[in-house]
RNA sequence: GGUCUCUUAGCUCAGUUGGCUAGAGCGCACGAUUCACAUUCGUGAGGUCACUGGUUCGAGCCCAGUAGAGACCACCA
């Protein structure tokens, strides 16, 4: 018959959160810090990675907050003022995607609307979708402070967003270049170097004939449409093959321009011919070549990927214009070869469509005086990572950062603040102007007028202050809430967001904006694969949570898992977490009717026992442990130690102690502190105990973490040997395999005296006698006591083959630790404890074999 | 080419400044069963710690190298 003691969570959960919600227990303590409060070892600040306000939850996120979370709670508890700030992200260029598929879908496109128009409408479409993501959040158990919730596009975060690129323009480090950009022609917008994926392609390199009077040089290339944008070919300068011809003209094929022979280390003397078309416009290193040698850029490719200014190439499709070029060189006998080459093109991270490098006039950030920043204060150690390897990553990836490109050319984001001089007369006045009137269009300085730069922010930009914004922190004022405690999100974003925090927090308030970095990994499918939609193997968080709860699903995710590592993850880990919380549940039910069985006379707890002072002493170890892992972030550790104490130590040995011997001031005492301690990881449950258990009060969520218990350790020490005695009795009944209705005899021992009925409950045998004097049956294998289990003879020889073996196996132990002792130098260097620890293990270990071996000699 | 990570039980992973007989969960095998829990209880099997050298009284851990897996950055005319 099935039990109805089963945990039930989903009837629970929206309650509970509601309860705690409605009661205002998420909320920090000190809110009016202004100038009052500024103990900061008594403030816990964490921000959530904010997720996009129009999207659903996935794994990650449901790690992100089991983790977060977890953390939150466990600071609550231990008393400090808590802030977990959540946020909503406006996800620029992602929502623009989602949002202009539905606008093809309904037969129009984004040219038919103007900017602010385009807004206007994403901004309601967001609004639309908006709080199914906050309603995850809170099925998650995630205790945030809502009031603060912070939205990308708030106006704190424009204005923050202003002032600092204000800041930034006042101290040049903003500047206005014509650059090659990763472009898009599908969205029509600009990349960062981080968002475009690059993938290994099948492609050609064509050798075309570039002659001369009296020869020709030969170049590779495996893009000949963009050779009406070349302005040079260039050659390595101690290549001796072209030595004679740098400094000379070649004629451009297809086209009556001549253009110079240049040297350059660019030109890879071993890469086919040796020389090489420079077209700075399209190509990202001729960008560089033409840059050194002061060649001009001829844009021959729009930003729709047409061609232009190329004679009657004009309006063609580049990959079109590429096959009539080939056609035109081969009938121009200037085609001398085509090899089929893998090389590695960039593509849009959303459309696939290949990136055209494009040359544009963009917000640029100077980014050394902020990769210095960073790199000072990672130098000194300011901030501790979780892991620590990727400190080294992230200093390598500041080496060499490259110039920060702001500008993005969609709609949906924080208008950039920048105005174009459009009076042509007014020669003095500047050719931009930084202005925050950005929901004008057009504006007026000093009879001047100006255009606003169309641009969005990039949406780095806007993240990399979230920690100032969120913290309300302000030049002057102590914030108890800046620097964060900790800065928990995905090791992927490690350049995006925590290198663009690091440099931004430092320049525009002087500080880290967070003291620790925890990066988790990759959540992967259960065979070590990464989830994809189209590979099938997607598990939604809110599918785990409906099934087996939500604290199940926390305890499962965060099971197993360490920082940095991208590790699989399968429904098996929620199983085990489900499981813990059923007993967690049962136990309660338990203690419940227990204590109203006994009455609940409301004493304080003493111990009375071995048992009690043993459990005392574990509750106090896990306690710590606990205490210690969350704080050096080893989840997956605090969750093993909570198990093990839940399951093992108070379930299966001390409740099951305490059925034979009540204590109920104690049996209450220490549910409570067990209670409290699962409470980060398994907050739903726990809390749902708390208010059914009769005698506790208020919520749990902001109980205090438990004090130590009180306990004899001579006493603590004692009821290990009898657990081992019970092992050992269990152990043989089961090798025996006779049932377990046999008596117990032991010789002269206080210990067992005083514990014989619970030994025999523990043990189920029929009885627990003394041997008076007269041993008989099988010796049991236990260090230092006399103890016979009192089967027939004829059961005893069976055994016979299973002591020969422990014999053996204890004379090989003998042997290691002899082996040890004999070594004269393992004596002298080694600690004087371990020394002693290994001659008592010894001198145990002998006993023991001698009396098993007596035993072997009764049985013969 | 550069940076980083990983290789420990059938699977997924721990193993914190080197210290006794290398752990956990799941899985597997054997056994149990009225009263908190079959989402249970008891017992057990299962490991050449990738490989080769070195340092050390002592190495899964430190050092050097080899092999394999993966991530990221740069480049690929």
């Amino acid at each position: 018959m099935k039990s109805d003691n089963v945990y039930n969570p989903g009837a629970l959960e929206a309650d509970i959160y509601a309860a705690w919600e409605a009661a205002g227990l998420f909320s920090p303590k000190i809110r009016n810090y202004n100038g009052r409060e500024t103990d900061t070892k008594n403030s816990y600040s964490i921000v959530m990675p904010p997720p996009n306000a129009n999207g659903n939850l996935h794994i990650g996120h449901g790690l992100t907050i089991a983790t977060e979370d977890s953390l939150t709670r466990y600071h609550r508890l231990r008393g400090q003022s808590t802030w977990y700030i959540p946020g909503a992200d406006h996800a620029g260029f992602e929502t623009w995607v989602v949002y202009e598929r539905e606008l093809e879908k309904s037969g129009k496109n984004r040219w038919q609307y103007s900017r602010d128009d385009l807004y206007a409408n994403v901004w309601n479409f967001v609004e639309k979708q908006r709080g199914a993501m906050e309603l995850q959040l809170r099925s998650l158990g995630a205790s945030c402070s809502w009031e603060d919730l912070t939205f990308t596009l708030d106006e704190n975060v424009v204005a923050r967003v202003y002032s600092t690129f204000k800041k930034m323009w006042d101290d040049r480090m903003i500047y206005r270049g014509e650059k090659l950009v990763n472009f898009c022609p599908h969205h029509q917008t600009a990349f960062a170097d981080i968002e475009v994926n690059y993938k290994d392609e099948e492609g050609s390199l064509w050798d075309i004939a570039y002659p001369y009077d009296g020869g020709e040089i030969v170049v590779s290339t495996t893009r000949p449409e963009t050779l009406f944008g070349d302005v040079a070919v260039a050659v390595n300068p101690a290549d001796e093959r072209y030595k004679n011809l740098v400094g000379s003209t070649v004629k451009l094929p297809l086209t009556d321009r001549e253009i110079p022979v240049i040297a350059d280390e660019h030109a890879d003397p071993e890469y086919g011919t040796g020389a090489v078309k420079i077209t700075p416009a399209h190509d990202f290193d001729d960008f560089e070549v033409g840059a050194r040698h002061g060649l001009d850029k001829i844009r021959v490719i729009n930003d729709a990927g047409e061609m232009i200014n190329c004679y009657e190439y004009s309006g063609l499709k580049t990959l079109d214009c590429r096959k009539a070029v080939i056609k035109d060189l081969k009938e121009a006998g200037l085609l001398r070869g085509e090899k089929k080459i893998v090389h590695s093109v960039a593509h849009c991270y959303k459309c696939d469509t290949t990136i055209e490098p494009t040359l544009k006039e963009q917000w640029f950030v100077d980014v050394k005086r902020l990769a210095a920043l960073a790199l000072k204060a990672l130098g000194h150690n300011e901030i501790t990572f979780y892991p620590e390897s990727k400190k080294k990553v992230l200093v390598n990836y500041l080496r060499g950062l490259n110039d920060w490109n702001i500008s993005r050319q969609i709609p949906w984001g924080i208008p950039i603040p920048m105005f174009k001089k459009v009076t042509e007369d007014a020669k003095s006045a500047p050719e931009w102007v930084f202005d925050t009137r950005t929901n004008l269009k057009e504006i007026e300085i000093g009879g001047v007028r100006y255009l606003r730069d169309e641009d969005t922010f990039d949406t780095w930009f806007s993240s990399s202050q979230w920690p100032i914004i969120c913290t309300n922190w302000e030049p002057g004022v102590e914030n108890p809430y800046y620097p964060l405690n900790v800065m928990e999100t995905g090791s992927d974003l490690l350049f995006a967001w925590v290198a663009r925090m690091i440099m931004m927090g430092l320049y525009v308030t002087g500080e880290i904006p967070f003291r620790d970095v925890y990066l988790h990994g990759l959540v992967l499918d259960e065979h070590g694969k990464k989830m994809s939609k189209s590979k099938g193997n997607v598990i939604n968080p809110a599918d785990l949570v409906a099934k087996y709860g939500s604290d199940a699903f926390r305890m499962g995710i965060l099971r197993g898992r360490s920082a940095g590592q991208d590790q699989s993850f399968s429904e098996n880990s929620v199983v085990a977490g489900r499981n813990l919380c059923n007993k967690l549940w049962n136990l309660s039910l338990w203690l419940e009717s227990t204590v109203a069985d006994n009455g609940d006379t409301g004493e304080s707890y003493t111990t009375d026992n071995f048992g009690e002072d043993w459990l005392c002493r574990e509750l106090n170890e896990s306690m710590h442990l606990i205490a210690k892992d969350l704080e050096t972030y080893r989840f997956a550790d605090a969750v093993e130690v909570l198990e093990d104490l839940i399951w093992n130590k108070y379930a299966a040995w001390f409740v099951e102690c305490q059925k034979l011997f009540k204590n109920i001031p104690l049996l209450k005492t220490t549910f409570e502190d067990l209670l409290i301690i699962a409470h980060p990881f398994a907050p739903f449950l726990t809390e749902a105990i708390w208010q059914r258990l009769p005698w506790t009060e208020g919520f749990l969520i902001n109980q205090k973490w438990p004090e130590r218990l009180v306990f004899d350790p001579i006493s603590a020490e004692k009821f290990e040997k009898l657990m081992i005695i019970v092992s050992e009795v269990r152990g043989t009944l089961t090798r025996l395999k006779k049932g377990n209705n046999w008596p117990l005899l032991y010789g002269d021992d206080s210990l067992i005296d005083e514990n014989n009925l619970l030994i025999q409950k523990l043990t189920g045998v029929s009885s627990v006698l003394p041997t008076h004097g007269t041993p008989k049956g099988l010796r049991l294998a236990v260090p230092n006591s006399e103890i016979y289990l009192d089967i027939p003879e004829k059961l005893i020889e069976s055994y016979k083959s299973s002591l020969t073996e422990k014999i053996l196996k204890v004379g090989r132990e003998i042997d290691t630790l002899n082996a040890r002792l004999m070594n004269p130098k393992y004596v002298e260097s080694a600690p004087a404890a371990l020394v002693k620890e290994t001659r008592d293990g010894l001198k145990e270990k002998e006993t023991l074999l001698k009396n098993l071996k007596n035993e072997l000699q009764i049985i013969k």
